[in-house]
DNA sequence: AGTACCTCTGAATCGTGGC
DNA sequence: GGCCACGATTCAGAGGTAC
């Protein structure tokens, strides 16, 4: 009797980069995989920003600056050329149905999107990352830099067939749909990844929230996702968390071992648990300036305390002004009592004829009506 | 007795463009208008929109696209040149220290963003409106488009005098620092302009809050305000109640109609309420030696800092010194605590037996005093 | 144990004016 | 145009320490 020899099996086997790291140029690394071998991309490239000097904080400490070398660009022409390489090169690795996040600020998000229109890809939302605790502009020339900037898109304008997980993004914000602007924390303490000496091992780690959201909303169980910009890897731990397969590329060693560690360390959920989380609805702050803006002030109009004992002016900008003094409803509350700090909501209230409206009632109705919308 | 003729007056006429709306091809007429005219441009360009076929909601209504000759290029080519043409013309006509804001949504803003850098334009910011009252996703598949972007940017890098209202921004948001994503309510109910058959006049119009936080927080009353697609002119009618001066660029006749009576129905606010906070900057200069003059410090008094960590001692030159050395209130204050810099204002305190007052506090009074003067 | 206070830090394109 | 003094400017969260 001769020996049966099997047949190789019906399942093929796993190709040997899925879920691992490579390490080099993303470009290069990219041109060696398969084309159309990914479900999905996340990629979160270097900004090109272009910073003057030191930027010092009000106390004097000193801001800890994205200065590395991975930043730094000649030119706008040589960050787009080097853009539109890593974008043409993920294009050939997407599956046809597949689609590719890119995440930015107005450094560089504007670049990178007009780029990706031009290479085909097919933009279905951008979504704004906002921050929930960003860092001030401690120079008061701008507005607080509150949020970035992530494109969504698929490969291509005929590509119909990409993954979205509508019902599960809906079901996770309270039955309402998942619009396009969500609100994270920054990434900071324990899950701020650290180096032999304390400081932290990557200076742009995003947050895991971001990640999960991201792969909930757009991939399947099972799904390969492709970070060619790996840094410490936490695509790769939020994808293994998440039952999806991961394939990392990143070029500085440091980089590569703490984001190794730190996937090995990384356990899958059961099955049951790959599920959507659900996004806290915190009671939305109302600035004193909504109220003009929805017209329940007016600029002009006369606020007065409970006991109509001061009286003070709305302005057009927000501020209200008593003499030749104009600041926050809680400054001028203090002002005009002379004390250190007042609650400007408790303290001050619309005249209408006789009546009096307290302007926290006001607020409520803001409130009320963003709710209802 | 002979006639006194009188000369022309000494304040020189505005020109005839001013508060205006001129009719045609944007480029074309900011081309005609003088270079370094405008303080600020508001701009809300086609977006370009790729529609399909007609979008249907659930129940077989017909969505009221923006479906406008107006907004269809040939390609992102053809946008591109079309967009490069405008904004080259706009910066043309920018003062110096003047910004522009140009909104736009994914389809558009991301070519928008890149032709600006490559113009040599400078941005200062991607600001986010979220608005309160999207329309639904009805498809179901993608995140509901809840939002829209604007960028604010200067003129050129170098244009470091451009106008932001700092002070006005953050107490109008409760005297936190205003952030990068804004939430207002789409333009709607009666503040929507109709045209005679009730069907809204413009497909596009914008809240005249979003404007009236553009204007607050990047002019200064009196300025100019260029707006380069003119539409139904909420551009224009924020600018006039909040007491600044615009010019609209507008090709069609059925916009212009629409919003010069709108214009002409708005009435501007009083002086008091659209004047802008003060910066510290810009009150005028207290040097520390006017304090002693002005007999609020004396020679020989004790600063101290607001722990009573440090103390100096007033010397009548107008310096104070520690140990055998002797400087402004700045350096000994910087040199205490070790430090590069600091501001001797905000740091020092007279100490009146167990009180302490600040001396930023004295020069408040002696500020009020000059004023009172 | 609980709380109050202090310190540190995060993708940052972050002066002005007089001499 | 360069130099330099003046002096303006921060929010939320985590973690540690003191009481």
């Amino acid at each position: 009797m001769s020996q049966v020899v099997l047949a190789s099996p019906a399942v093929p086997s796993a190709p040997a980069w899925l879920d691992t790291i490579i390490k080099g140029d993303c470009v290069a690394k990219m041109e060696m995989l398969p084309e159309k071998s990914v479900d999905a991309i996340f990629a979160d490239p270097p900004y090109n920003l272009q910073l003057g000097g030191d930027l010092m904080r009000p106390d004097h400490s000193k801001v800890d600056a994205v200065d590395d070398a991975w930043d730094q660009f000649e030119s706008f022409q040589a960050y787009d050329a080097f853009t539109r390489a890593w974008l043409l090169a993920a294009r050939r690795v997407l599956k046809p149905n597949g689609t590719i996040w890119v995440i930015g600020s107005y450094h560089n998000i504007f670049r990178v999107g007009a780029t990706m229109q031009d290479l085909g890809y097919w933009m279905l939302n951008d979504v704004v990352w906002r921050k929930a605790n960003p860092m001030p502009n401690f120079r008061g020339r701008r507005f607080q830099n509150a949020h970035e900037t992530m494109i969504w898109a698929s490969r291509s304008r005929e590509a119909k067939g990409y993954t979205f997980n509508y019902e599960s993004m809906k079901a996770a914000n309270d039955d309402l749909q998942m619009r396009s602007d969500w609100i994270f924390p920054i990434c900071s303490g324990s899950e701020r990844l650290k180096d032999g000496e304390g400081r932290k091992a990557h200076p742009t780690q995003k947050p895991e929230a971001l990640l999960a959201r991201v792969i909930l909303s757009s991939t399947k169980p099972g799904d390969t996702i492709l970070d060619p910009f790996f840094g410490t890897g936490t695509t790769g731990a939020v994808a293994k968390r998440l039952g999806r397969h991961f394939v990392g590329i990143e070029r500085e060693d440091a980089y590569i071992e703490v984001a190794q560690k730190r996937i090995d360390e990384t356990v899958q959920l059961d099955n049951l648990s790959i599920s959507v989380a659900t996004p806290k609805r915190a009671e939305p702050r109302v600035p004193f300036t909504t109220l003009i803006e929805a017209g329940l002030v007016s600029p002009g109009a006369e606020l007065v305390d409970a006991k109509g004992r001061y009286s003070a002016r709305v302005r057009a900008d927000g501020t209200i002004a008593v003499g030749n003094e104009a600041a926050s409803i809680h400054r001028i509350g203090a002002r005009v009592q002379g004390v250190e700090s007042c609650n400007g909501w408790a303290f001050w209230h619309v005249r209408e004829g006789a009546q009096l409206t307290a302007i926290d009632a006001l607020r409520d109705e803001v409130r009320r009506r963003m709710a209802g919308a």
